[in-house]
DNA sequence: TTGAAAGCGCTAACAT
DNA sequence: ATGTTAGCGCTTTCAA
């Protein structure tokens, strides 16, 4: 049953019942007797406003896009799930869509998403830029709001890490610890996440006075297979650097099967901190030190800034962009060495 | 732009813009000139026939429904990439619920999505079955499908895990190696598919000559202080299981963390059998032995159900639902122990 | 305080 | 092979 049949049912006007239905009874000044008695009888025939109708008189259909790299990622799935709590409450439904890591699908969806004419979107790209991904962003019809990966030259409200210091913060934490020759295990080599975490390990380097020669960078994707192949080039290198860090949150994998592999002990062989904080990392063995993001907190950010521009599209600009900061867990899978 | 605008810019009448954009020039007959043109207009002004306006005719939104109990648990997040791989191709959208594994908000979300009159809904539950739920669901004006955890008493086409012969698959495991004392930590105590294992490590014992008093059985929930709870009473017993087996993907975390915590060394003190193939399994030390279930065939085969009843509501029925098998990952957390 | 009616963008039945 | 048009269910302006 929808609202006309209710509205014919009751003997009122359709238009008291959407009124009274979508909480605008007070606004119109519908008499509190009648109100009692639409909402008993939606409530009764389970009637609800059919959001398509709604949607298409009100140019708006309820819902946001969430375009994510890796729904599998525990990164991104503990983000989709705040943003759908945070959403839920709004009355605003929230489309998924997963890249896979891959810039031409993102592409796609994101084209997809667009047309859709949703409220809103919150992407959180791949990394890469390409011209299409520019001019789809610049020239879409509703607000976007980006998450986690940046993407330079694009001008949206944003939410990020701190990523220089993120990764400052991580070299400095080895380099304390006596270690001279660093490594990092990327994932995107495209993305400026990653670069920007490259950039704070080499300042850390460079205050140390260290030179880049002192740093390793490998890795050119996501998958297990990628961070085994950067790893164990990590790992083979004629010097091989004492400490490694991890760039994503799947890398750790790779570095820790490929480390097993060629039986190398950490910390005693090899020191390792890992981004991203995972529910496993404090139970693997050694315990593993990583940088923890404040997931939950970006997420939540991302949101409000989506929920300020579907209240006013020109409230919230580039400039409100948020960026946070990530903090070290230190656990015991970094070893002190004598400096050499 | 829309499809009207486009029609009055190109001459022609909006039905014939319909048609062609909706793939339905053929069925039509069409000119392929003017399919051509209308294509070549569409392409260039970036149109797309609006989904609310076109859901609102067809009586069907080109979306479907994924509740799930927790998107954050890797299980789940693998079958909602693949579900939405899988509809992607179709035009099908997806919108994501996520129940944080309470029945409540369950019921609440599960509401919710039967009111927005989707095309059809994927529904993972959180696993207890409340007469709100069946009432939900059996007065659904969409197919259903109900994922993994089954409901009794709700007949509706599924795709589930063999969980009993899983749990006797799991338990001879340990009888084989020689373990006579079992405990289970579950996930919900209510859930069927967890039921449903401990049946099979029941008769696994049976079959082996031991009663149900060499079965310890723990745990009340998801949540990493639910699993310790259930890991340090199954550990702390009197007579303390020789071998535990995890219900539960997450579980497992808990029993690692209690275990440690009780300098219990696994498999030596311990042996340790987990449902779920994660990603961190094989890198666990010791590397863990689990039960791997098809997560992507079986969301595969719920989309496939899932797409049958779009196409044709009358043509599945719950006689129709699919049950998968796990296959046992053998690692080193299984110790082969002198029966005693 | 409520009702009538226009129209959101689209598709499909009907007309030509 | 294409055009005309009704109407999907709703909200909102205008009228009373």
């Amino acid at each position: 049953m929808n609202i006309s049949e209710l509205a014919r049912h009751l003997g009122v006007a359709v238009s008291t019942v959407s009124r009274v239905l979508s909480g605008n009874a007070e606004k119109y000044r519908i008499s509190e007797q009648t109100a009692q008695r639409v909402r008993a009888a939606a409530e009764e025939h389970q009637v609800v406003p059919d959001p398509l109708g709604a949607g298409l008189r009100r140019g708006r259909p309820g819902m946001i896009g969430l375009l994510v790299p890796d729904i599998t990622n525990p990164f991104f799935s503990t983000m989709a799930r705040a943003i759908e709590l945070r959403f839920r409450d709004t009355g605003i439904a929230v489309q998924l869509c997963d890249s896979a890591e891959d810039t031409e699908t993102e592409l796609l969806l994101l084209t997809r998403l667009l047309s859709r004419r949703l409220d809103g979107l919150i992407l959180a790209p791949v990394g890469e830029v390409s011209d299409g991904l520019k001019e789809a962003i610049s020239s879409a019809a509703m607000p976007i709001i980006l998450l986690d990966r940046l993407l330079p030259g694009i001008d949206a409200p944003s939410v990020s890490l701190n990523n220089r210091e993120a990764g400052k913060l991580a070299a400095s934490h080895l380099l304390l610890a006596g270690h001279r020759r660093l490594g990092c295990l990327r994932g995107d080599p495209g993305a400026v996440s990653d670069r920007e975490r490259i950039e704070g390990v080499e300042e850390a380097l460079r205050e140390n006075g260290l030179g880049s020669d002192h740093l390793l960078i490998a890795g050119e994707g996501y998958t297990r297979e990628e961070s085994i192949a950067g790893a164990e080039w990590l790992l083979s290198a004629p010097d091989r650097p004492g400490a490694l860090i991890s760039l994503s949150g799947q890398g750790v994998l790779g570095i820790l099967e490929v480390s097993r592999r060629l039986d190398l002990s950490i910390p005693a062989d090899l020191s390792l901190l890992a981004f991203d904080e995972q529910p496993w990392s404090a139970l693997m063995q050694p315990p593993l030190t990583t940088m923890a993001q404040p997931i939950e907190k970006m997420a939540e950010k991302a949101s409000a800034l989506l929920s300020s521009c579907l209240a006013d599209p020109e409230s919230i600009t580039a400039g409100d962009s948020a960026v946070f900061e990530a903090t070290l867990c230190e656990r015991e899978s970094v070893a002190r060495v004598a400096s050499s």
